[in-house]
DNA sequence: TGTTAGCACTCTATTAATTTGAGTGCTAAC
DNA sequence: GTTAGCACTCAAATTAATAGAGTGCTAACA
C-alpha cells in the first residue's frame, strides 16, 4: 500500500492531537480538525489503511486510534528533517545574539557539576518532563598536571588537572616519612613523564618502566601511579545529573506505580542511564542534526519502554562531548523538547570553548 | 482515665499488629493475638477508652482501629527505653566482636562519598525502606592545609584541606601573570595565617588585614582568601545521599501518586532534608540513645506528614558529626529500623574514628 | 463490679447488572 | 471516490445488591 500525501496528512493529524490530548482519536475529530473536509467516513476508511501499514492502532474495538511506534518515529523523522532544512535559512540569521550574559557563569567554570545541574533542573521546569545530563567524558582526556603534597609525615595528597580544568584529588597513605627533597624529586619526575597522558596510555607498561627506573622508590612510584589512575578514573567514570523525575506523575500512562518505580529507580541508579548518554559522535542522525530520538523499545532501557528518550550532544573541550537528554511519555512534544535542548547544548558550548579566552 | 497496665498492653497489641498488617486491627483479633484471655467484648471496653484518650482512632465506624501519632509516640518512646536498659548489659557483652572487617574500606577512606552512598543503599535493602545520609557538617571544621599551584600563567589552582582530610579545589583566574617566587610566598603566608582557622573565624576582618598587609598583591590575596572560603562552603554546604526513594511504593498508603510524587521530589531536592538531619547533638533524647524519631507532623516537612523519620548520629572526626536516617510509613517496624542505624553509625564511627592509625 | 454473650446496627468493599456513549465497519446511495 | 446511515462492539461510568467485619449497647452472670 502507497502512504500517499492524503494518509500522511492524516496520520499527522492523528499524531499532533493525541499528543496533545493523551487519549485515542476518532475519525469524527480528524475530519474536523483538519482542512481537508472529508467526512468521517472516509476518514475511517484512511484510518483502516493506515493501521494495516502499521502506523496506528486501536486500543480496543470502537476506540478511537493511537500512534505505534512506528508511527511516532516517521513523525519525528520528518520533523527533525524540516529542522534541518530550517536550519540552514537560520545560519545566516543568528551570529547578531552570540554574545549573552555568560559572565556570570563564567566566574566559576570550575564548577561544572553545579552549571550542569543548574542545567538540569532549568531544563526539566521548562519542558515538565525529566532531564538528564552526563559530565563530559574524560577518558580521552589528557593529563595537564600533577600535584604532590604532604599533608601529614605519612599522608601524600595528589591533586591532578586534567585538560579542561577538571580537579580530581587522591590521598594517599605512606609507610615511612618522605623528605621534602624526595618530595620534589617525585613532583618533577611525575610531570616530566606523565603530562599529556591519558588514562590507557598511563596504565600499560608505563607504570611498570616508571617504578624500575626508580630505584628504591619503586614502590611508592608505583603507588602513586595507582593514585592518578584512580584520580582520572573516577572524573571518567560517567556522571550523571538528572532533575525533575517526579514530572513523570504529570502523564498518567507512566505513572501507574510499577511503571514509575521502575522509570524513577533506574534514574536513581543512574548507572542503567550511561547506556543512553553513551557517546554517538559519528552516527548519521548525529551528523546532521545532532539530535537523537529513541522510541520506546528503542532506548534498550526496559524500564523505559513506554518512553520516548532525546539527546543532544555538547561539546565541553575540543574533542571531549557530553550529553543532554530529555525523558518523557512517548507522546512528548517533541519539537518543544528539540528546541530546549538546542538551547541548552548552544548554551554550554558557548560557556565552556570560550574561543575568547 | 488512667492508663493502667491492661490498657497498655493492648494498646501494644493493636499497634504492633497493625505495624504487620498495615490494616485496622478490630477487638476479636486482639483477644485471641494476646494472653490476656479477654473477650472482645471486654476488648471493645477498653478501645473505646484508648480511643477517647487519643492513642487509637476508627477511619469509620465498624472498621477496626488504627494508632493515632500520639499511640506511636507512645509506643516508641516505650521501646527506646527498654532498648536503653538492654544497652547496659550489652556494654558489658560487647567489646569481642570490635574489630572486624573495616580493612577493605580502610583504604580508600578519603573517598567519603562513596563509602557514604554505598552505606545509604545497602541500608535501604536491608531495611526497604528509604535511606538518607548527610555529610559529616564541617563548618566547625579546620582548615589544615592551603597548596596555591599555578596550572596555566593565568591559572591558580587553590587546593585545600581540611582537618579529616576532606579536599577541595578552586580555579582562579588572574589578571597577570604570577612568578614562582612570589607563589612561594603566598604559599607560606597562607598557610601560616590561616591553618586551624575555620570558615567563620577566616570571614571576617583577616581577609581585610592580610590584604593590607600584602601591599600590592593585596587584591590578589583578598581574592584567594574568597577562593579558599568558598571551598570550605562548598564543603559546608550540607551535602546529603539518598537511596532506595522507590520503597515507599511498597507501602500502599505512601504510593498514591501525590503523596509518591511529594515524598519523593522532596527527596531529589535534598535542600529540604537538612532541617531533618540537622545537627540535634545536646538534646534531651539524644543524650540517651543516640536515635531520634520523628512521627507525622513532628518532622515539619510537609511532603512527610504520612511517614516517620528515625535519625541517628555518628562521629566522623571529633566533635563532627553527620546524621544517618530512615524513612518510611508511621507503621515502619521500628525496632529493626532502630537496630539497623546503630549498626551503620557503629561502623561508620569504627571507620572514621580509627583511633588505632 | 468487672466480664461476657448476644443482637441490632453501621458502613465499607465487592460483585453484579445496567446504562451510556464514543467509535467502528459495512452497505448502499450519490 | 465520497458520504450518509445503521447495526454492532466494548470500555467506562452508574446503580443495585450482597457480604462481612466490627462496633456499641444491653442484659445476664460470677
Amino acid at each position: 500500500m502507497e502512504l500517499d500525501a492524503r494518509k500522511k496528512k492524516i496520520l499527522q493529524a492523528i499524531i499532533k492531537n493525541y499528543l496533545e490530548t493523551g487519549e485515542p482519536v476518532g475519525s469524527r475529530t480528524i475530519s474536523k480538525y483538519t482542512d481537508l473536509n472529508l467526512s468521517s467516513a472516509t476518514i475511517r476508511n484512511e484510518m483502516a489503511d493506515l493501521e494495516e501499514m502499521g502506523y496506528i492502532f486501536q486500543p480496543h474495538t470502537s476506540a478511537g486510534r493511537i500512534p505505534t511506534d512506528a508511527g511516532y518515529r516517521l513523525y519525528v523523522d520528518d520533523m527533525l528533517s524540516e529542522k534541518q532544512s530550517a536550519k540552514e535559512k537560520e545560519a545566516r540569521e543568528a551570529e547578531e545574539q552570540s554574545e549573552s550574559g555568560s559572565s556570570e557563569i563564567d566566574r566559576r567554570i570550575d564548577r561544572i557539576e553545579e552549571v550542569l545541574q543548574e542545567m538540569a533542573k532549568m531544563l526539566a521546569n521548562n519542558t515538565n518532563y525529566t532531564s538528564v545530563i552526563s559530565m563530559p567524558q574524560a577518558n580521552k582526556n589528557r593529563l595537564k598536571f600533577v600535584q604532590l603534597t604532604l599533608v601529614e609525615p605519612t599522608k601524600l595528597l595528589t591533586t591532578v588537572v586534567l585538560e579542561g580544568n577538571i580537579v580530581k584529588n587522591e590521598m594517599i597513605q605512606v609507610d615511612k616519612d618522605i623528605d621534602p627533597e624526595t618530595l620534589l624529586k617525585l613532583n618533577i619526575l611525575f610531570n616530566n613523564e606523565l603530562n599529556g597522558k591519558t588514562l590507557r596510555e598511563i596504565n600499560f607498561d608505563m607504570a611498570a618502566n616508571m617504578a624500575d627506573s626508580a630505584g628504591e622508590l619503586g614502590a611508592l612510584v608505583s603507588e602513586i601511579i595507582n593514585a592518578i589512575a584512580a584520580a582520572i578514573g573516577s572524573a571518567d567514570g560517567i556522571q550523571i545529573f538528572t532533575s525533575g523525575a517526579t514530572n513523570i506523575f504529570k502523564y498518567p500512562e507512566l505513572s501507574d506505580t510499577t511503571k514509575a518505580s521502575g522509570l524513577i529507580g533506574t534514574l536513581e541508579e543512574k548507572e542503567l542511564l550511561t547506556g543512553l548518554l553513551a557517546d554517538t559522535s559519528g552516527d548519521d542522525e548525529e551528523e546532521n542534526t545532532g539530535i537523537q530520538v529513541y522510541i520506546g523499545q528503542e532506548t534498550s532501557v526496559s524500564s523505559m519502554e513506554d518512553c520516548a528518550v532525546v539527546t543532544a550532544t555538547y561539546e565541553f573541550e575540543k574533542g571531549v562531548y557530553g550529553k543532554v537528554g530529555i525523558i518523557g511519555p512517548k507522546r512528548m512534544d517533541y519539537e518543544k523538547v528539540v528546541d530546549a535542548l538546542k538551547n541548552v547544548t548552544g548554551n554550554l558550548d558557548k560557556q565552556f570553548r570560550k574561543p575568547d579566552k
